[in-house]
DNA sequence: GTCTATATATGGATAGAC
DNA sequence: GTCTATCCATATATAGAC
């Protein structure tokens, strides 16, 4: 069986990944140390310049990944059905995606502004990419009289806001189930924006 | 005319305080230093320790600033009127407050993780304070059979996500003005929670 | 109240041995 | 590929002169 690079791998690539990640999402960018990384990874601080040349283009691999992972997901889904059915579709899925990488999330949220111009460009054009398929839902939805939005940009971002916010306060050993909190959301976002 | 304290004092202690929620607001807590704060005031950096003990004291000051006013300004609005017209108050409040101070926006949600444990605690029992009022308007809106909300303090978190994320996208010289954007979200909002 | 100077620690990144 | 050792820059915070 053959073993892709992941979460779990055993090789010093993805490990250096990882304990990057959730150092990042722990403590933040600017306060986590080269050294502090290579400890939770078990190498020295100079081994790591073996998986990354510097520690801005390791911050700009883990939000790229993550962005990378999330239009990958969306490009899978099929594009059918109405655009009720497409909107229930896109909130059960931005939730359970995000709630499933939360560190990610974390990270790909709070650090954009320690990004270079230049990669912060890179990451928001992916960003841009995913808000674009919500507001063409949010679009056709209202073309056919289903739904009412004063601006469909606004509602888009006022929608993914809202939804992203699951993960300030979602832990998996509380009282709800993902499921559950997939079909409360998914109620509020398909009233907000009802004709 | 009497001068108080506030953004444009010309005393040393109030711009050290300026000058640390500007650089933190764009660059980072961890990320801005002591002699940076410094500069911007026109200062060397030994001079910030006649106003602040150290950096995380500063910070927590700062965060402690912005929810005394938030709260301070929740206190003097009158509870008159039934959910409908309180949640419409809320909703506008929230938006022209936190439009108004980006900066203090900006620094208190996104440098909760770098408060030592027990400041964090100081600030999470003033946001809960904040939290409560919205969450006690949805309930009595449920009571009265003016609302529908699966989960009050979800539909709570859900609002307020919703809310504050128009601090990611507002620019003054934009299309809209604070009134209209208001009335944008206000409209999600009462449907969102409507019965 | 602000300055200069400094103690002390830690940061990112690199060189060269193994 | 990882180690040890190190360069060099910068960090917070303090001491004492003015």
């Amino acid at each position: 069986m053959a073993r892709t690079a992941g979460s779990h791998s055993q090789t010093t690539g993805p490990r250096v990944h990882d304990a990057a990640l959730k150092l990042f999402a722990r403590h933040g960018f600017a306060a986590v140390s080269m050294r502090q990384i290579a400890a939770e990874v078990g190498v020295q601080a100079g081994a790591l310049y073996n998986y990354t040349p510097d520690k801005q283009t390791l911050l700009l691999d883990l939000m790229r990944g993550h962005m990378d992972a999330l239009l990958a997901e969306r490009a899978q889904r099929g594009k059918h059905g109405g655009p009720l059915e497409r909107l229930e579709e896109f909130t059960r899925f931005h939730i359970r995606f995000h709630l499933e990488r939360p560190d990610a999330v974390f990270v790909s949220y709070m650090e954009l502004r320690n990004l270079s111009p230049e990669n912060f460009e890179t990451i928001e054009a992916l960003r841009r990419r995913y808000e674009d398929e919500l507001e063409g839902i949010l679009r056709d939805g209202v073309a056919a009289g289903l739904f009412a939005v004063a601006d469909s940009k606004i509602a888009t971002l006022a929608v993914i806001a809202m939804l992203t916010g699951v993960t300030t306060w979602y832990r998996p050993a509380g009282r709800l189930s993902v499921n559950e909190v997939e079909t409360i959301y998914w109620d509020m976002v398909r009233k907000a924006v009802a004709a």
